[in-house]
DNA sequence: TGACATCAGTTGTCACAACAAGTACATCTA
DNA sequence: TAGATGTACTTGTTGTGACAACTGATGTCA
């Protein structure tokens, strides 16, 4: 009986996802090892061709990382010339982050790279099913509070 | 038409699939955090409990880890008297890899804790949305290789 | 306005992940 | 059976994640 649960467990719907979305990352760290970049400092490119000038506390919620790692992400990517920090009009305390233009070549450049990858991964599914799958992770994620 | 796209790709499937699994991983995080065990960990824990005495190669395939990773996960879990090493028979290269009582006891302790964050998770799901999940979730998976 | 809580960002520590390289042993093959 | 090749595990390096603690600036309120 308890062999049972166990498997069950290890087959869990939530380390399913978990294995799933570590595979997805991992091809985009294959996709953009040559540039040099790596996937959060992608989502970071990505989000800030977006919407620029914003703090680090706002960049860390929208790309859904803590300030301390943010910190660190950015530290290297402005090491690189890809982002520009510059003091906060009103708040000594904070920084607003920018891209440089390398970050805007960068970012198109890679581009591409990830569009490809986002079209072979939903291969053979149906809109329907790509809104499906989402709505159930939101339904998921909704659980974990 | 570029912006267009940007906010797909920001809304992409693979990466909500990153976000919602790595959200889980940190509920488990929290819940195992008491129990100075992390999520690598138990996977270990329970993973042994299904099939013990493989070599770490082996085991590290069943978690879905590389080799680096598994040693120096099985070095803490050694360190702290969880798991044992022992020479394998046939192979002076390998070790094989088993619970010590401790790690039963404690992975037993586990259990109810992941029990509850498994339930609660998919509180609200009806049996055929986790196939479903499960079955989207593995069509995605495959299209990465 | 001065004590106090709060907030933005940083730093330090430990655990993991990817990858390269090294060591010791095993296996294959000429 | 010696040399080449492959395998099991380890170690080193870099990047990230969770968390605690710290600095300096801001905001609140008596």
């Amino acid at each position: 009986m308890a062999d049972t649960n166990d498997f069950k467990l290890n087959e869990s719907i939530g380390y399913l996802i978990s294995i799933t979305g570590f595979r997805y990352k991992g091809e985009i760290w294959k996709q953009l090892k040559p540039f040099d970049v790596t996937p959060e400092q992608w989502v970071v490119l990505n989000r800030l061709s977006i919407e620029e000038g914003v703090c680090q506390r706002e960049l860390a919620e929208r790309i859904v990382k803590d300030q301390p790692n943010t910190t660190r992400i950015l530290d290297k990517m402005e090491h690189k010339g890809l982002i520009r920090r510059l003091p906060a009009p009103r708040d000594r305390r904070a920084f607003l982050v920018f891209l440089t233009d390398e970050g805007k070549r960068l970012r198109e450049e890679l581009l591409p790279v990830i569009r490809k990858l986002h079209k072979s991964s939903t291969q053979g599914f149906a809109d329907e099913e790509i809104a499906l799958l989402r709505s159930l992770l939101k339904r998921f994620t909704a659980n974990l509070k």
